[in-house]
DNA sequence: CTGAAAGCGCTAACAG
DNA sequence: CTGTTAGCGCTTTCAG
């Protein structure tokens, strides 16, 4: 160690022990800079065997050694090495988070909800973000070394191709999905069809009988992915109903508020234009109400949207969506991932429930 | 390992070798679930050391044995023991990221640069978030613990104050900063005074002088927060353009969209309402849009809105604002932090220019 | 209830 | 260029 690294570990003392348990420290002869299990039992005059059952609250140590020991050790500010702790248990106190992207809405909502339950269970969270396909590919190469670094792993909003192992087998841990149905994984997924298809009946009893739809993109990797799903849900709605699909009300977006925009000017100028739309994203829908504004259409007067996540932004806009809720998604998630570690629970598929959240840009058709 | 994990391994195997080579481990005798360094330094005829060495590219190792080492290490699916080797190094290949709030626009963005560019380098992600008090007591509390994880600590959006050690000294690590300076780490900050004056400045320009400004909140914790600094560069371009500071122009936001649209409510309801508007946030931007439109007041015919920040949304809204770049300041982040640790440089204070991009929002005083 | 001792898998001197 | 060896700091049988 360096003479700066030297000074800092001295500083960092101060902050931590009082004048007495650094005098002590000397007295019973602990000059190194990192405070180690070894002191501790020298301190305490027990074995480190001692020490490490009393820190980890485990049994077999008396009860007033037991407190002698935690007194000592939190007087002389002493915290446990991780990796070597990890390295002879084989547990790591860590757990994964995978996902596409995390600068973008869904995941980061997710990863917010995951964090906090698993940082009061003492978890650390190591994160790996695949936002193109380069990453996706290094993911999988990189996946099993990642793997080693953590007692679980979860998956947000990733899609795992099923041919191979199934995921458990594949990762070697515990693996929960959130947002998608995956093999060998406990999973908490939406029922993208059914749910679509609750947002467009809203819009049927409300009256509309032209409804369109923008459409985010498919995955190809994928046979049934989010969007293709949520088209099928339409379909339905629109076919229980007796309404025939109309192509020309099918406007594609990208998931953005740009493509919104101009997937909505596209419906908005089409002969028979649509009074009632269903968004795949709520990024969309934001860009349907723009666009309508700009068309001088009123909303929800000459025009009803919904759209689908309730986005941070869709109450103060007032948008009438299909709730995914994901921060309570990723919290429930991360309360299973604790429960697989621990082996007391089998895998489950749960589906999420997606409720209609009726606001201001729906009304009955004019 | 239970039956379990032992099926799962197998399976595992499966993915990674082919026949010949799985016949071959049990042919020189291993037998085990886990390829250590043991085994390949076995299979390859050498020692450890020399197996070490390769799978480094550290030197002292005779290319064509290196590479029998490397080939075969990749044949028999050779993973390194991250806390293995960890606790022999003392390097861990990860640096910790704390920020307040990932859910939220800023730190998941700037998590994302940060990202891209640590993974690149081999480097693995722990992430804290501290969306509450508590949270940041926490942090307080386990930061040390936190750190021994970690070759580095950046800290986005988050204060410190600066009573006590400095930043690297506490942390006993090199700290990077990012959203505000901080005493012993190197910093990527925005001059917020400058922006801000420059942002009103522009409205100035435009040839308007009831300016209004939507704030966002102080953090009382601070003397100096962003919000006050902004306030300041308000303070400034209006002095400086001989306006005088009407209190009554001045509304109080939280940051949130529906906070924007109270305070512009309020900012329109005054007897001589602005004809410009400076919001601290894009978000408050977006809501003082829509109250505008709320209120039949078009924009930017009637009233002038800039924002802050560049939000993603932002673009698609047409709304003028300063850029923060906030990728790419997590970006710049991560790479100092790579200097740092490969202890190539020295702290540094960087401050990050924020361009005025004009849009839509604003025009010239009607 | 307590201690001794054998590792966990790898790195890094130090010899040869 | 290569091998030997002594740890890194903690957990966990296994004895006592």
């Amino acid at each position: 160690m360096d003479a700066r690294g030297r000074t800092l570990a001295a500083r960092q003392c101060i902050t931590v022990m009082d004048t007495r348990s650094r005098d002590w420290l000397e007295e019973i002869g602990v000059k190194q800079d990192r405070i180690t299990i070894d002191d501790i039992a020298a301190a305490a005059g027990v074995s480190v065997a001692s020490v490490s059952r009393s820190l980890r609250d485990l049994p077999g140590v008396g009860p007033q050694t037991r407190q002698r020991i935690i007194d000592i050790a939190d007087e002389l500010g002493y915290e446990l090495h991780p990796q070597a702790s990890s390295l002879a248990s084989g547990r790591t106190s860590t757990v994964g988070v995978a996902a596409p992207l995390f600068g973008t809405w869904f995941p980061s909502r997710a990863l917010g909800g995951v964090h906090s339950v698993l940082a009061e269970a003492g978890y650390d969270l190591l994160v790996f973000m695949m936002s193109t396909p380069a990453d996706r590919r290094r993911f999988l190469r990189e996946a099993r070394s990642f793997c080693r670094r953590v007692d679980g792993l979860i998956l947000i909003d990733v899609f795992a191709s099923s041919d191979g192992d199934s995921a458990d087998a594949f990762f070697n841990r515990p693996v929960v999905a959130v947002g998608e149905r995956l093999d060998g994984a406990a999973s908490l997924a939406v029922d993208n069809r059914l749910a679509a298809r609750r947002a467009v009946e809203h819009l049927i009893d409300l009256g509309h009988e032209r409804i369109g739809i923008i459409t985010a993109p498919e995955r190809a990797e994928l046979s049934m992915s989010t969007s293709g799903l949520r088209r099928l849900g339409y379909d339905d709605a629109l076919g229980d109903a007796g309404l025939d699909i109309n192509p020309s009300l099918v406007a594609a977006g990208d998931g953005s508020i740009a493509s919104g925009i101009e997937a909505m000017s596209r419906l908005l100028a089409v002969p028979g234009p649509p009074t009632g739309v269903f968004c795949m994203s709520d990024e969309m829908a934001f860009g349907a109400l723009r666009a309508a504004q700009n068309a001088g259409v009123p909303v929800p007067d000459a025009l009803s949207v919904v759209g689908f996540d309730d986005h941070d932004f869709a109450e103060a806009l007032g948008l009438t969506t299909m709730r995914q809720s994901v921060s309570e998604m990723g919290m429930t998630a991360a309360r299973k991932m604790l429960k697989l570690i621990a082996g007391s629970e089998p895998l489950s598929e749960l589906t999420w429930d997606v409720p209609l959240v009726i606001r201001q840009t729906t009304a009955a058709r004019g």
